[in-house]
RNA sequence: GGGGACGUGGCGGAACGGUAGACGCAGCGGACUUAAAAUCCGCUUUGGGCGACCAAGUGUGGGUUCGAUUCCCACCGUCCCUACCA
């Protein structure tokens, strides 16, 4: 018997393939569509274990979809603009460019290795300027539409580097790679106006019937609609001449444009304090009103009190990062000026200048109610300020209920407030807000949490921002002719800094409105953003415009994307915006990009350490023992290693397992197969060698069941019984594929493989080869959506027609998929006792007869009364007796 | 602080409200072999019994039900996300 050896098999099979084109996808069929999607990878230069679950799976659907008829759609690019080519750079002296490509050469070898079912026709770079080019045309169209606009930002300064830090690149203040102490500084940059698409997004969510509940329910949060009112609350008149005098300072200290100010600062000008709360049905136990201390106010009174302006930059140190930390002190400053409530014109509230409050939220002020808010009751208990309760809880004594340790939340009825006496919380609300609206002072609003996208990065390697900075005619875009602006290559990463800031030509050039001198851009766009339109690319990536819109409508959306669960809110959500946005444009006609979403978890593997705390790699590990009496040793030292947790693969943990020597060492398959096997999709799969070994050891049994089957099979009725194993087997694979069980249904294919071992070849009846014939053709194409490459050797060795990856996904017969006669257990006062064997569709009153006559089951009848007998047909029989 | 997920053998994990532990790993026994590897066969939740069997058992405590790993409530634990969002 020969061995299965994939080393020789599998590329043979692969080449068959590319030979064949058969992944290629035309964008016009009569077989229906199908458009499977996984998250394009970073070019970093290696696959890991992740990549290899993540695209096995993309895989697994693609090929079922194809079996099952479908034109599928199931393409691969790379999201190749970023830092890290960047970082490349500057540490070794490579161009981002030639790093990044020699990066994608690497890894498009290593993944067509997996045996993908991929059309690599249409591969596509988010760093070609085939891409990024068609990017700045529509990014242009948005500007156009209003939805791009400037403003005034703070971000991260990195004092040394001279750039722009991300949050994540900020560890405890510092930058991640000078270690310099991070300065906030106000940048004017560019944004895309997603906060106006808030309300749409979240709607959107609903029609999102095949995505995660977990990940809506995040974006849902993500996005953050509140419901409230928004007023503003009178400044006291004694303190009117404060309040404009610290405008006044304000401005003359500004060096910035006053014009601007003025505008930004609308409201401010008149003596009041906008606030926004969710629950102003607790005015009345009003006792503050605080500001953020970065509201204009704020920063007004510091230029004039430097107490102040100590207080405020007291609370911009921190790194947010810390938040927990943060968490535990309010800190807050009384700024002596007065507000009036707005229910009662003899009753003055004290603006005070407090932490906690943030400047992008609401309107950055709010009025304190310490009652029913825990953090402006330890607020209020920290400044001594008053806590007034006006939610009474339900069946509380209102002469005596105290707020005491804990802010009250609850639901209940409205006292020590006036007009509203009596209501219920969602009543009061609702009559506070007429009453203000009344009064002409606010109004009820709605607030989201989430902000507009900030797409602005101080870096070469991105896509240039095509506008052009004129100082007469402002920012200009530039025109279509003009497209695309292409990174330049002759850049240096010698001194810290944007190179395209530093470049000698490529930013001066000329107004396209004027004429005049001017410069270009030389901010790039956040990768999400390239991200966030690549699925709409792919249906052709080589269209002269951004999008063709035929192959977009034929193709869209993406039928089921998949991906890591860290993409959830950011590109997810930048990706349904884009797509709204484009959708707007006319230059898309879906509003959602992906009709499905599956979230599939990670690849682990434990840890190991030795003495002195130095990480240990698996494969200098020897394992003994089970259990409690677990035990590891370096294999070369013998020395005792200590077994750590199970982590996701890092190099850090040195727990990586290089998907290339488990290729060589057990075929591409097996790796394929276990990644799928050992746990369900969504969760995280933990590696190890028994495993794969495992799955190995699957692959060389299925073949053995191929090989010593003959090849002339005699003419007969098929065994009755391993036909219907074989159809149980089609219905079970089907529904765990549909159902993302990758997990279970490969346990089935192991499973029938210990079935079709007890009807062996060799000496077997013509009815039992005819039977085994039925199942090596099923399974053949059963196993080829997990193990392609074994599915084609198999289909070969069997006289399959053409390759197995274009035959049909078998179909089973119902009759066939179900047992006629059923054995069903027979349970006394639900315990089982003994079973009996009846035809699957025997009338109740037959299985019940039998269930009582049963002998086993009498026994525990003895001496008892039947008193109900329930038969769930074809399941169970339970006997109720005492 | 808020939100979510999960909790089943030595391990990963199966179980439309209906025989708990499929399948795999690890382990044990056996066959083949001079021997080992590989392969094949068998056993493998715990306790009791030689045994057919009996009892207990899906984090803990309640509830619904003829019947609960599954549904409901409370608690304990683990993990993830988010974070002063007014």
């Amino acid at each position: 018997m020969a061995r299965y050896n994939p080393k020789d098999v599998e590329p043979k099979w692969r080449d068959a393939w590319a030979r064949a084109d058969v992944f290629r996808a035309p964008n016009a069929s009569d077989k229906p569509k199908y458009y499977v999607l996984e998250m394009f990878p970073y070019p970093s230069g290696r696959i890991h274990m992740g990549h290899v679950r993540n695209y096995a799976m993309g895989d697994v659907v693609a090929r079922f979809k194809r079996a099952r008829g479908f034109n599928v759609l199931h393409p691969m690019g790379w999201d190749a603009f970023g830092m890290p080519a960047e970082n490349a750079a500057m540490e070794r002296g490579v161009h981002p460019a030639g790093w990044t490509y020699d990066n994608i050469a690497a890894m498009r070898e290593q993944l067509k290795l997996l045996g993908l079912s991929i059309d690599w026709s249409r591969e596509l770079a988010t760093c070609d300027v085939a891409y990024y080019g068609q990017q700045q045309r529509w990014f242009l169209k948005l500007l156009e539409r209003g939805l791009v606009y400037r403003k005034e930002a703070t971000v991260n300064w990195d004092p040394v580097d001279m750039t722009v830090l991300a949050n994540e690149q900020v560890i405890d203040g510092r930058g991640w790679r000078s270690g310099a102490v991070v300065e906030k500084r106000k940048l004017t940059q560019w944004f895309l106006r997603i906060t106006d698409y808030a309300d749409d997004l979240l709607e959107g969510l609903e029609s999102l019937d095949r995505w995660p509940d977990k990940v809506r329910l995040m974006q849902e949060n993500w996005i953050g609609k509140s419901r409230g009112l928004r007023f503003a609350f009178q400044v006291a008149e004694e303190h009117h001449g404060a309040y404009r005098a610290a405008l006044e300072a304000l401005w003359d200290k500004g060096a910035e444009d006053p014009a601007n100010a003025a505008e930004d600062n609308a409201d401010f000008i008149d003596p009041v304090v906008e606030v926004y709360t969710t629950r102003p049905d607790t005015l009345f136990g009003a006792s503050f009103v605080g500001i953020a201390p970065d509201h204009p106010l704020a920063e007004a009174l510091a230029a004039k009190d430097p107490k102040i302006a100590a207080l405020i930059a007291e609370c911009r140190k921190g790194g947010t990062s810390e938040a927990d930390i943060e968490a535990a002190e309010k800190l807050g400053f009384n700024t002596g000026i007065e507000v009036i409530h707005p229910f009662d014109p003899n009753w003055k509230l004290p603006v005070w200048i407090a932490n906690f409050i943030l400047m992008d939220y609401g309107t950055g002020a709010i009025f304190g109610c310490p009652a029913h808010d825990q953090r402006d009751l330890d607020f209020a208990r920290k400044y001594a300020l008053p806590v007034r309760p006006v939610v009474l809880p339900p069946n509380a004594d209102p002469a005596s209920f105290e707020v005491a340790g804990e802010a009250y939340v609850g639901p209940g009825t409205i006292f020590n407030s006036d007009f509203m006496d009596g209501m219920g919380v969602e009543d009061a609300k609702a009559a506070a807000i007429a009453r203000v609206e009344a009064q002409g002072q606010g109004e009820g609003a709605t607030v989201y949490r989430l902000r507009d996208w900030g797409v602005s990065r101080q870096r070469y390697w991105g896509c240039p921002i095509p506008v052009i900075h004129c100082e007469t005619c402002g920012a200009v875009p530039v025109p279509d002719d003009q497209l695309p602006v292409v990174l330049p290559d002759d850049v240096s990463f010698d001194k810290p800094g944007n190179p395209l800031l530093r470049h000698s030509t490529w930013r001066h050039t000329t107004c396209p409105s004027c004429g005049g001198k001017a410069e270009r851009e030389t901010d790039t766009l956040d990768t999400f953003v390239d991200s966030s339109w690549y699925f709409a690319r792919f249906t052709d990536p080589e269209a002269a415009e951004p999008i063709d819109k035929a192959a977009a409508d034929y193709w869209l959306p993406v039928d089921q994307y998949i991906g890591g669960v860290e993409h959830a809110v950011l590109h997810l959500l930048y990706a349904r915006f884009i797509t709204r946005a484009l959708k707007d444009e006319g230059m898309l006609s879906v509003a959602e990009p992906f009709a499905g979403l599956f979230t599939q978890g990670m690849v682990t593997h434990e840890t190991y350490r030795a003495a002195d705390g130095a990480w240990v790699e698996p494969s200098y590990v020897e394992l003994s023992g089970e259990g409690r009496k677990r035990a590891a040793k370096h294999r070369q030292t013998g020395e005792a290693l200590h077994i750590g947790d199970i982590e996701k693969m890092s190099k850090s943990r040195k727990n990586v397992v290089a998907p290339e020597e488990i290729f060589e060492t057990y075929g591409v398959d097996a790796a394929r197969l276990f990644v799928m096997s050992d746990s369900p999709p969504e969760r995280d799969v933990q590696w190890t060698t028994g495993g794969v070994e495992g799955a190995g050891r699957f692959v060389q049994r299925v073949w053995n069941e191929f090989e010593t089957q003959p090849k002339d099979v005699p003419a007969a009725e098929p065994d009755g019984e391993l036909r219907r194993a074989t159809h149980k087997l089609i219905k079970a694979v089907t529904e765990s594929i549909e159902g993302f069980r990758f997990n279970s249904g490969i346990a089935r294919l192991y499973e029938f493989l210990n079935i079709l071992k007890d009807f062996k070849a060799e000496g077997a009846t013509p009815a039992v080869l005819a039977a085994r014939a039925e199942a090596l053709s099923v399974f053949a194409r059963l196993i080829a959506p997990f193990t392609p490459h074994l599915a084609e050797e198999c289909w070969k060795q069997i006289g399959g027609e053409g390759l197995a990856v274009d035959a049909p996904w078998p179909s089973f017969d119902p009759a066939l998929a179900e047992d006629a006669e059923v054995v069903m257990p027979v349970q006394v006062n639900g315990k089982r006792r003994g079973e009996v064997r009846a035809p699957k569709d025997a009338p109740e009153d037959a299985v019940r007869e039998l269930a009582l006559s049963n002998g086993d089951v009498s026994v525990h009848l003895g001496g008892l009364t039947v008193r109900k007998v329930i038969v769930v047909p074809g399941r169970i029989v339970n006997i109720v007796a005492n």
